[in-house]
DNA sequence: TGTATGATTAAT
DNA sequence: TTAATCATACAA
């Protein structure tokens, strides 16, 4: 199952280029038992310096320093003081720059994280509800993927690769969700037969 | 120091 | 539609 983890230079990119390419790819969770658990991203968003929905949009503060870090590093923030959400840095770095990572589809887990309250393919299906599940807090922000790290990313599958090159799978561009500043920016993509996608756009 | 609010979620 | 719940940013 293991793919080739995607480098720092990956990330090296506008935001509006990260985004969709990160859809298909795999999200690793390594617990610090060891455990590891994979959930496919479904479902992303993009965020600029020029944004004014960006958290680094008004000024750099101790809170969004994560975002003018390197390609690859981590970046979660504490929302409605109850959820976390993950995002991962993109850009160069001090180009504040980074993708909120909204949906994973989860297809196995651990019996330790088993939810029954829900059905599986839901259990990520959020960004406050992927890093509950996978126990993502502040304690990750500012660090960097890497493989054996709490957290990494590997690229698409040759399967989803031919599935995305075949038209088999596409991807839904739309706005963001639950912004207040540049609600009408066109940033969010997600899947379209996903799953595990936490708010579908209503079909044109 | 005081206050308003948010890249959400689950329940009503 | 609304409550939950608090760290953060910004005003004063």
């Amino acid at each position: 199952m293991a793919l080739p983890a995607l480098s720092p230079d990956w990330f090296a990119r506008s935001a509006l280029e990260v985004a969709p390419d990160l859809v298909g790819c795999s999200l690793v969770r390594r617990f610090e038992d060891g455990t590891e658990v994979r959930g496919e991203i479904v479902e992303t968003e993009a965020y600029t310096p020029d944004d004014p929905a960006c958290h680094a949009y008004r000024r750099r503060t101790p809170r969004n320093e994560a975002m003018f870090g390197a390609p690859g590093t981590i970046y979660v923030y504490k929302i409605y003081g109850i959820y976390h959400c993950l995002n991962l840095v993109c850009d160069r770095p001090n180009i504040a720059s980074a993708i909120l990572i909204r949906a994973l589809d989860v297809p196995q887990l651990p019996p330790r994280l088993s939810d029954d309250r829900q059905p599986l393919h839901r259990i990520a299906a959020g960004p406050g509800k992927l890093c509950r599940l996978l126990e993502i807090d502040r304690r990750l922000n500012g660090g960097t993927l890497a493989v054996g790290a709490p957290l990494w990313v590997e690229g698409r599958s040759p399967h989803v690769r031919e599935q995305f090159h075949s038209g088999g799978r596409s991807l839904v561009q739309t706005t963001r969700i639950g912004l207040s500043q540049g609600v009408d920016l066109p940033w969010r993509w997600y899947l379209a037969d996903g799953r595990a996608v936490s708010k579908k756009a209503k079909p044109s």
